[in-house]
This record gives structure tokens, C-alpha cells and sequence, in this order.
DNA sequence: ACCGTGGTTAGCTTTC
DNA sequence: GAAAGCTAACCACGGT
């Protein structure tokens, strides 16, 4: 018990007055909620989860599929990766870390 | 047939040493087509992208805050994540035994 | 077409009589015998190259550990990183990357 | 510099402009100890990578051979791929599996 | 002989 | 500060 991991809700009230475990509806388990309400919640958050992340699946293939059609037109994409990351990149953050890499290679002697 | 796209898609071929020493500085349009065609269609496959990726960082964002609505109801994410993930590994392993069973399928004949 | 795979050697071999160079009884897939010889020399390859990979494996954590450690001494691991890929990096391929690169952006205005 | 990136080990020095271009073998602290002892430590380490690497690319190459070996003797090396693809996700399943069981005996206290 | 595909690896982010 | 999951780049292979 050196780490609470709490996997059921019940668990976090540090007032355990014991007596609410069992309550769900002449379960036959008799303790556990298993299948109970703590159980369809749970059910239902991962099943929201996997949905988005189905979207999410489905987007990169969108993704995917632009850089195809760019590079059936012609395109490199390696290319267009390297200049949309750049996009995203701050200037200074980008910048400092040049300047970083400098120093280094200069302190190997890799001038 | 010479509604070659030109300029920009070919751009591929890495070797191709030529030292090009036609330094594009000056921005005249003259040979590469720069801001033209090419680089139109290139920006619009560019801002395709980052449209498609502006949606995904959404969604991941949903995710984390499903995951921080389990959480703030008493479940350890943890847990939630490693069902997600073992769930995730079943269907794909049964996808990859599929495709076990039918390459052994096809090498028998059994086309 | 040809949707022949051809995943054992020999498969006309009749003289299936479990010949028990197979002492494996607790394979999960398959690791009877069937085809004769061949499913014997398909597991030794199999386990030879798993052993192979094994010991990749074990390479791929000392180089973490090596990182670690350096980490531990004050350095900064992702520039370490980056002085060993442009180590690896030949110039001249690197050079005319970023000219390409150039290309691009002037394309799309991003100067 | 919002974040300290921490550029070499000895930290202490506040002084940044390492103008000094000091390459000299009595390097007194006062510039950057470029080419000093932190840069002899660098070096080393990056040194053992690189030889760790090289160690990594040999078994790779060995990997490769063994399933040229296979295929020369008439094995379908991409079947191969898959069966070993698949014995690995057995063994991580399993691992995985047992984690969450941990998890959840710890959660009921079953410590 | 080239292109497309998929699998592998390394790097980055985020979490604990 | 360490560990893991996720993402993107790389590479080798088979197909056309």
C-alpha cells in the first residue's frame, strides 16, 4: 500500500466510513462494483477516448493523403515537412538553440 | 505533354550536385517561378496541412481533458491508459493474425 | 499477380510423419513439424534472429545509459544528439538540402 | 535566454561573451573551456556513442543476412516478419497484462 | 528501374 | 529527473 493508485472512485474520500461499498442493487459479486455504476463510467470514458482518438487516426491519414497529392503533383515532401515545422517554430527559441550547437561543436574542436 | 509543371516538382533528386550557382536572390521570375503557379498550388497544399493539423491538436486536446474529466471523477488515468492501450493491442494483433492466415493461405494455394 | 508467396521451401513433402525434431510443447503457433525439415530450420532462423535483436536491444539501452550519464555530468543531451547526426551528416547532401529549402520558401513568400 | 539550457557542465561562469577566442593549452577558467576539459568529456562521450552505434549497425547488418539466408533457402522473409512481429507483441501483451493487474491489486489494497 | 508502402528507429512531449 | 507514449523521418522491400 506505499502508493494509492485509486483505480476506482470510491476510494478517494479520506472520510471511509466503510459501509458504502456494497451498494449496487443485489449485485451478486457482493462488494466490488464490478459492472456497477463505477464500472459504466468507466466504460464510458474510455469508450469516448477511443473515439476521439479514431478521429484523430483519421485525420493524420487525411494528412498523409495531402502529402501524397502534393508529392503526385510534384512536390518533395520532405520538403514541405521541413518548412511547416518551421512555421511552427519560434524564431528565438530556434535561434538560441543554434547558437547552443555553436558552442558545442566548437568545444569538440568540430569547427 | 509539356504542361510540365516545371520549376518547383521535381524537386526530389537529392544528388544531383550541381553547385547551382544560379543564386535565386534576385527574385526574378525569370526561371524558377517563384510566387508562381507552383508556388501557389505549394502554399495550398501547406495551409491544407496545417488546417488538418490545427484539427487534430483539437482533438487531442479533447482527449486530455476527457482524461482529466476521469480523473477529477476519481479514476486513475494510468489504469484508464493501459486498458486503452491493451485494447488496442488485441485488435491489432487479431488484424495482424489475419493477415498471418492469409499469407500462409495464399503460400499453400489456397488462393 | 503471381499471388505465390511460397512460404516453405519444399512443400510437397508427403512424408509427414511428425518426425519429432520438434520438442517444443509449448509453442503457441504452430510449431509442429508440418512440411518436415523445414519447419525446423524455420524456427532456427526465427530464433536466431530474435537473438539478434535481443542483443540490439541491449545495445540500444547502453546508448541510453551512455546519454544518461552524460546528462548526469551537466550536458545537454539533445545537442548531443544533434553533433552526432551531423557527424553522420555528409556536407555536401546537407548543403544542397538547405539551397532547396531556400527554393521553397522564397516560393511560398516566407522569406 | 528564457530557458537555461545548461551549455557546459561548469555552469558557474557568468560571463558569456566568450570573445576570447582562448585556445590555449593553460586555459585559466576565464573563458568558455573550449576545447578544455569539459570539451575532452564531451567528446568522449559522444565518442562511445558513435562506437555503440557502430556496434548496432553491425547487427543490423547481421539481421539482414540471416534473413537473406532464409529467403535464399526458400523461406518468404515478409511471413517471417510477421511471426516475429507477433511472438514480440505476445510477450509485451503479456508483460503489459500483468502490470495492470498490479495496478489493480494495489487499488484494492490487495498489496 | 522506379515508385509506393510499410516497418523501423529516433526524437520530442508529457507524465509521474 | 526519469519513463513512456506519440509522432515523424528513414530505409528497405516488393510491385508495377
Amino acid at each position: 500500500m506505499s502508493e494509492n493508485v485509486a483505480a476506482f472512485p470510491q476510494a478517494e474520500n479520506e472520510n471511509d466510513h466503510g459501509d458504502d461499498t456494497d451498494k449496487s442493487s443485489g449485485s451478486s459479486d457482493g462488494g466490488k462494483d464490478v459492472g456497477g455504476v463505477a464500472g459504466a463510467r468507466l466504460r464510458s470514458f474510455i469508450e469516448r477516448i477511443e473515439r476521439l482518438e479514431e478521429e484523430k487516426a483519421a485525420l493524420m491519414e487525411d494528412i498523409k493523403e495531402v502529402y501524397a497529392e502534393a508529392k503526385g503533383t510534384g512536390f518533395d515532401t520532405k520538403t514541405m515537412r521541413k518548412i511547416i515545422s518551421l512555421r511552427k517554430m519560434e524564431t528565438e527559441k530556434r535561434r538560441e538553440s543554434e547558437e547552443l550547437l555553436e558552442l558545442y561543436k566548437s568545444a569538440i574542436g568540430m569547427v
